[in-house]
DNA sequence: CCATTTTATGAACTAGAATTCACGAATCAA
DNA sequence: TTGATTCGTGAATTCTAGTTCATAAAATGG
């Protein structure tokens, strides 16, 4: 991965590219696209904005670049709790746990996804494409945690798992959104215990 | 309601406030705020950008107008067929329906509660606060809805009605914002179903 | 040491959009 | 008819923000 790094010709950058997405994405994240500026994201990165254009390309190409270090940051260690070993109902409740956990700490940033989407839903094709293609991987993850679940016995399977991980990612996104909106985690709290208590199976 | 209409001093208004409203609303619907612009909204409504400024106050006071106007429109009605009389279940399936018509008819417009706060999220108090009222109303009449659902035994009533409510709303508003960013509407159906599968009783 | 390439910086440019100004038009009261 | 009040129209204004230009700085290769 760090290779290369030495036989560049011109100028070394006195930045690191990720570190600085990562603080792009942090003033997107809590502003949205159009009403992040250049003055603010200089004030964040330390950068100037020409460097950024520079190393970046315009707005536009910037806003992509973090949307995609936000999948494969956020979302895919979220997949990997979805995927990880043990009871697969435990992992469902183990990855709302850590959403809420998002939610208290700063309940006023919600997932960039799902700010994004609700705020230039599919005008621009290069962002809805990003989010488009995590948020399936997002699906699948759940689709086969929740499969895992019904063989078990854990999870209900009178219903289709493709249906039930659908209407997870719906649960979270909306309790998200409107999490950020007032404020008040405990809409997603109420809405996250009710998800998982109905798809347990009784006894 | 019409009263008083004769008795104004000065020179009349040669439009409608409410069509106004309506046609306005469909252009911020469509855009989004930021990115409605008052050409659109000339070209839409047909008044110049300055009758507009005369009659509802700038750009923020014109869409906080449209804010209610949308939630004594569209989602009082929607509050209504909840509130119908007959089974409590059936009026629920209506409910998720009539949404689904929405996203069928024109699934990149969604719910313009859900984009704004993807939007603008709780930065604008004077928006949120319209919302987030108008989302209160919603949310109890889902939890009125469901307890009589469950008093009657068509739903399931091991599960608090306050939580189940506030999971109707985050997968409706989830459902939608999913289904205007992919432009499919198969994806707010699969969460519909899953849900209304869930809470109904097994026989 | 010189040519080349890439990066950093400051300033200028440009476009778009919200707001405001000034004037004409229409209605009512007296 | 006249004055007062409100509404409609066109243009000007002002400001913000994204983009681009020109130049300096820092590295590599021969």
């Amino acid at each position: 991965m760090s290779r290369a790094a030495k036989e560049a010709p011109g100028r070394p950058r006195e930045f690191d590219p990720e570190t600085v997405l990562a603080k792009a994405m942090d003033v997107f994240w809590d502003n949205g696209f159009a009403k992040t500026t250049y003055a603010m994201l200089e004030q964040e990165t330390g950068l100037r904005r020409q460097s950024l254009v520079y190393a970046f390309g315009d707005k536009k190409a910037l806003f992509q670049a973090v949307l995609r270090h936000y999948a494969q940051t956020r979302v895919n260690v979220f997949i990997q709790e979805l995927n990880a070993p043990g009871s697969p109902l435990a992992n469902l409740e183990r990855a709302f746990d850590s959403w809420l956990e998002d939610v208290r700490r700063e309940s006023t940033s919600g997932c960039l996804f799902v700010n994004t989407s609700g705020e230039l839903g599919p005008t621009e094709p290069s962002f809805a494409q990003v989010i488009e293609q995590s948020t399936q991987h997002l699906c699948q993850a759940f689709q086969k945690t929740i499969e895992a679940g019904q063989a078990q016995g854990e999870i209900i399977s009178t219903i289709d798992a493709a249906d039930l991980a659908k209407q997870a990612i719906a649960v979270g996104d909306g309790a998200l959104l409107r999490s950020r909106a007032s404020g008040d985690p405990s809409f997603a709290e109420s809405a996250f215990r009710a998800f998982l208590a109905l798809i347990r199976t009784r006894d």
